[in-house]
DNA sequence: ATAAATTCCGTACCGCAGTACGGTTTCAAG
DNA sequence: CTTGAAACCGTACTGCGGTACGGAATTTAT
């Protein structure tokens, strides 16, 4: 197998191959005059790598998790147990942007007068009169989605 | 105000208000000798633009939104809908990450004899022996949390 | 008056996962 | 044998939202 047929394989592009060699995660087979060859193993890797990505986890991550042997179960739960959390807590975040917006949007759909809510919510208080200064969304440090 | 004081005020940065200038955000005071001077509305502005991110928009969008008049209801609207799309599908994304993890977490967990599940999960195949080929996970373009 | 803090400004860098570019071989088909 | 596709290689750029650095000028506190 040269590379393009490994990357077609793989479902990944040739500058992918090369970026994941150039990260130690795939293999460069030696080279000697003209194309490289890969092999079975390397496709294999290559999937190994696509999904531990699927699930998640980072480029070094994945690095880590095909490193382990098969007796390191601790490590291995100790992984997927954190990328875990951390899911659930840009999952938390996310929920909390769209109800945001949802009620925002809603209240806009709803046509009643005065100006839009979400414009609203959004901009600067053109005057400082008491305009009820209900639903103002603030709130700080939100890594966007 | 000074720009320090701006910052303090916004739960941000000096660099980060130098940062929103240059992205056109806000405006940049007219440069005399010595410090700049910023006035109530930039303090307003820069919340604006908080709030707006706290709400999952990115910078361009904040811009975007915060340039609209009061009648813009229409394009108000259009905007936090289609973010709310964006949102959905990433949670959606995210969940299915967190089952497919979760899924292989328990099964590692329940202490059964045999490899761990995760490991097997995300490593080659060493034979190519009929060993259950049960919850392999492989899926393609993910752009990870 | 002098030391310390702040401001100003441009530029470079961070993480993450690639993508793009440009130039040089080498390989395969016609 | 020539043309064109592929492979090789290094480097730079993308998006996003900032952070960091370094030197000069100015402001503030002592």
């Amino acid at each position: 197998m040269k590379i393009g047929e490994l990357a077609k394989a793989g479902g990944v592009s040739v500058e992918t191959i090369r970026f994941y060699q150039r990260r130690g995660l795939l293999a460069e087979p030696p080279r000697g005059t003209g194309a490289r060859r890969y092999g079975h193993a390397d496709l294999e890797r290559l999937r190994s790598i696509r999904a531990a990505q699927t699930a998640g986890f980072t480029l070094e991550e994945a690095a880590v998790l095909l490193a382990l042997g098969p007796d390191d179960r601790t490590a291995a739960r100790t992984l997927a147990e954190s990328r875990i959390a951390a899911i659930d807590e840009r999952i938390a975040t996310l929920q909390t942007m769209r109800a945001a917006l949802h009620d925002l949007a809603q209240d806009c759909a709803r046509g009643e007068p005065g100006p839009c809510p979400i414009l609203a919510a959004f901009s600067p208080p053109p005057q400082r009169e008491s305009t009820s200064p209900a639903s103002q969304v603030r709130a700080r440090s939100v890594k966007a989605p």
